[in-house]
DNA sequence: CGCAATATTGCAATCGATTGCAATAAAGCG
DNA sequence: CGCTTTATTGCAATCGATTGCAATATTGCG
């Protein structure tokens, strides 16, 4: 190595094998030097807009580097540098139901996480993983590929979450603020959203409010609160035979619809925790005869893109998918700084928007 | 570094700041070894269940290792072996109409992608970037962040995505077949697809079917192309002012029925390019008193999950979404391993589902 | 029990970058 | 013009792992 610019000039390529691929034989700071003239130092200082480099000789390795299309091996940069910049996303899918998520909150979530991410200079790792496995997201800390993670909803598994935020992994999820949690989440206020949902039915002069939604979920249980408390709030009774096991997946709203529909169980409204169930539910309804909204009316969760293009127009709660991948993605870089002053719930707003 | 054992025990943690986080001190290689009593090179082999390793010392360390919670760094391990397993995906956005996307077709396509990837051992960077600009997804393999791309869709940017596969980079994109073209797609026979859905409409006797859709892009240009072959096999006659430019974002389709309808241009059906635009159309069309689907048949494109959950259903133009991230991956890593087999488009399945 | 053959182990170089420190070149000053 | 001060530059160590090769421990066999 020491002498290695005295020998012949072209020995490169050691693990070439010969046949294919000569041209691919990535261009890296090593030539960049030789062809200025100047040493990996310098190319490194000068790449890096060190002080330490001369304004012409920075143009200069810079206009060689742009015309080799070079970009640092960012892997070696993290690995002397001891960073890194890259955020793991989880997606956690339900192993017991073999069904994967694809509620568009969800996924739009995803997006708008990833802007966030770029906005600050940050790579965005997704992975998608069993939740009952979420132990398994602390690989990619361990293993240096991520800084951080950003978990997607809670589920069932607050035990799990915890038991990684005691890892000392920075770790955001997005969900409900629940007791004794050791880890930050952003999320909106489930119960007021509950309670916006159930009094715009009960306003409207609905009293049998079918709540569709699967409560060992930490959101989806704080929006049943808000449907008890709407309730109460009025003095009007509720029946435990409108609240419906219903988890997050399309086919199980079809299937409660049609569940009560057999069980001739009476119902004037659903509140449904995600507008995917929503507009499920309101094509089962209509399949089984049912109108909408005259008979029954629907409401939804989350105020996905599609809830305004239906029709009817959903009437649905609105979260900002755009607030909230900016806050997790905030949350985390704060934490990851070592912010202690990080509350450990951050709540985004939460509005109506009732359709025309 | 040398004789670091022979002095005193505990002077780790060089760059850690006191006050905070004495624990996350990442456990690396080198613990194992001083806690195992070997050498780095016998815990890395170890690991890497080498012969060179007696079983016993294997299990040995690899209980360690586990009950440290120890993960090799994954960046100095790609460094020195010279390889890497991350794959970037890569979702354009259209920058002029300052729309992301969020076509739940696309954004499905990412999940199964990212499910394809997982079960080959790949983790998924996810990014973002302005279709203008698709050249900035070389920047991933350059920065060996990634050993290949997956891009969603071709846009408007054959000429680009030529140019990145002309720099050798592995490269793969949904899309669709088009003359002298350098990289590689994955995607099913547009043609076919439009000619279907419009050979449907024709034959359930609608006669002026407009068609909704982008033909600048090339995915759209060919389902045009079997719109009009599949009025051509009839002998009927198309009308110029039928076919609208509608990008893929919802909004659009919303504007193009206003726009047909103010123009009192006759229609009696619509051929959506997507689901999306379809079900956007529908509620547009119903939102001006016209009966779906009495007055105006629609037909969508993709299948997605909320076509079928719309009411009535949607009829669409079914494409697999998991076969299709399976075969952009397989695609991928083929390219990657230098298969020179590998044909130039790979065809997925493409069938119609009518509503019942 | 002695020596050759085999099974394990560790040293040290290496991957592609960054950076402290010493060395050199350029500039300033009397 | 000579010497100090300042601006650039390069050497070499380093990040956390892997691996060829030489060294050592173990085993087998006569």
């Amino acid at each position: 190595m020491v002498n290695k610019n005295t020998e012949s000039p072209e020995q490169k390529q050691p693990l070439v094998k010969p046949g294919i691929k000569p041209p691919p034989s990535k261009v890296q700071m090593d030539d960049i030097a030789r062809l200025a003239g100047v040493s990996v130092s310098t190319v490194s200082r000068a790449l890096s807009h060190s002080p330490l480099v001369s304004a012409k000789t920075q143009v200069r390795i810079a206009e060689l580097a742009a015309s080799l299309k070079y970009s640092v091996n960012v892997g070696a940069q993290n690995l002397r540098r001891g960073q890194n910049r890259t955020v793991a996303v989880v997606i956690p899918y339900d192993s017991s139901s073999r069904q994967h998520v694809s509620d568009p909150f969800f996924i739009g979530m995803l997006g708008s996480i990833a802007d966030a991410l770029t906005l600050q200079g940050y790579d965005m790792l997704l992975s998608r993983i069993d939740a009952e496995r979420l132990d398994l997201a602390a690989q990619y800390c361990d293993s240096g590929r991520a800084v951080g993670v950003i978990v997607i909803g809670q589920w069932r598994h607050h035990d799990q979450l915890n038991e990684l935020a005691a890892r000392h992994l920075p770790l955001v999820v997005w969900g409900a603020e629940l007791p004794k949690q050791m880890y930050c989440t952003v999320g909106s206020d489930n119960v007021e959203g509950g309670s916006l949902a159930t009094g715009h039915l009960l306003k409207t002069g609905r009293r049998r409010i079918a709540f569709f939604g699967d409560t060992q979920m930490p959101e989806v249980a704080q929006r049943f609160e808000g449907y008890e408390r709407a309730h109460a709030a009025l003095g009007l009774p509720m029946s435990e035979e409108l609240n419906v096991v219903v988890p997050f997946v399309a086919e199980a709203a079809r299937e409660a619809v049609k569940s009560l529909v057999a069980k001739k169980i009476a119902f004037d409204a659903i509140f449904a925790c995600s507008d995917l169930l929503a507009i499920t539910a309101i094509g089962a309804l209509r399949d089984v005869g049912l109108s909408v909204p005259n008979d029954i009316a629907v409401i939804g969760y989350d105020d996905v893109d599609m809830a305004s293009y239906c029709h009817p127009a959903l009437t649905t709660i609105h979260q900002s998918i755009e607030v909230a991948g900016r806050a997790l993605v905030d949350a985390l870089l704060a934490i990851q700084r070592g912010d202690e002053a990080l509350p450990n719930h951050l709540p985004t707003r939460l509005v109506i928007r009732a359709s025309a």
